[in-house]
DNA sequence: TGTACATCAGTGAACGCGCGTTCACTGATGTAC
DNA sequence: TGTACATCAGTGAACGCGCGTTCACTGATGTAC
């Protein structure tokens, strides 16, 4: 059967949205083509009309989840208090709900440990991805005026991804909401941003 | 052939020796019972005399990795400054080798990830070998005298976990190199431990 | 306008391969007598 | 002291299974005439 001209994209879209969500949640080798087929309702047979390899898919997957996560993000931040949107990005990154919802969460430390095992093209991507967060930061920490905004963005993604890693690890939930709330406190501190609390709560 | 009373156990030992090397540099997806078998001069048929099931061995070697990496610098620091002792953990930790030789080194960068994967008891012991670590760099905040020790230690981890994690990510060496050291000298800035050297190079 | 043909996204069976696990067997040494 | 037997760490073939990838085929629609 012939489709209509659009329709290849849809499909194309459709496999890149579901490997995206499923490829955070499982690991790279955790997740089958035919697993990440049948969610987008396709046999696994079709995949190579979309494709090249599973690799490919893989570093089309990871711009995928940085565009969709950050691109809204960064584009939201235009009219706003510098302050503001980083005391907010801050509350939501160290969620619980981030720590629990893998799948949608930030790429970094959904993948990274795969990342010396990844394809050129995908650890590339995710390099990229995580420069690209890295630089959206520094942007609101030198309008902040804080001294040495790039250095210190990248401190802040460390203690940030390290804090999700963390709790992602603890066995126990109320040790989870610990480790998040401990880096939260003090991260906000170091910044000059305690005792804000956000404004509006975050769109995504 | 009928062993040594003695050999059944050095086997055991080689076998997790292995495997927690293989497992940190492949993740546990990406090993399998047969690689470690081979690296530790065997066949993989004898090795449930050792060993339950894969998750078994999975569980054991996590407690290795922590035991052998932890265990002798806990133990180091009796003697010693403080002050000292945390700038040479620091300094080794963000250190291009740790960035490097993933299969020597922290078990929480290298497995986190995995962690919602794992077996319960594969994640208690990771989780349990966290928990040991914040404690120990508690302890020292607490000698140095800082306010709140236990809610401090949790923010260093969280940012020496996420610069490993996020150097590793970087595909290229100069960005590795520029992530470590922005941490290393913003963390010991904030821990008031700046301008200070590690006074020996650390014995791992 | 009506008919024949080309297109190509998607199907489903098949490929070789490595996985975790099982199991009958081996054979040097320790133990029983 | 000498002989027969039990032990059990390790061997290697086999199991069912899922993997990534390939490929001959389908069939509704767009295009050519």
């Amino acid at each position: 059967m012939r489709y209509p001209s659009e329709h290849k994209a849809q499909t194309r879209a459709k496999v890149l949205a579901e490997a995206s969500r499923a490829l955070r949640a499982n690991g790279v080798e955790g997740v089958s083509v035919k697993t990440i087929m049948d969610r987008a309702g396709l046999t696994h047979g079709g995949f190579y009309a979309h494709f090249a390899s599973k690799n490919d898919l893989v570093a089309h997957a990871i711009d995928h989840m940085f565009d969709e996560r950050y691109e809204r993000t960064l584009k939201g931040m235009a009219g706003k208090a510098p302050g503001d949107v980083l005391v907010r990005f801050i509350d939501s990154y160290l969620s619980m709900k981030h720590r629990d919802d893998v799948d949608v969460g930030c790429p970094i430390p959904a993948l990274a440990t795969d990342a010396p095992r990844l394809s050129t093209e995908a650890r590339d991507r995710l390099s990229a991805g995580a420069r690209r967060l890295r630089d959206g930061i520094a942007e609101v920490l030198a309008k902040l005026e804080q001294p040495s905004p790039d250095e210190l963005a990248v401190t802040v993604v460390s203690e940030l991804v390290g804090a999700i890693v963390t709790a992602r690890a603890a066995a126990d939930v109320r040790e989870a909401r610990r480790i998040l709330n401990a880096t939260k406190e003090g991260l906000k501190a170091r910044l000059g941003l305690s005792d804000r609390n956000a404004p509006l709560p975050l769109s995504h």
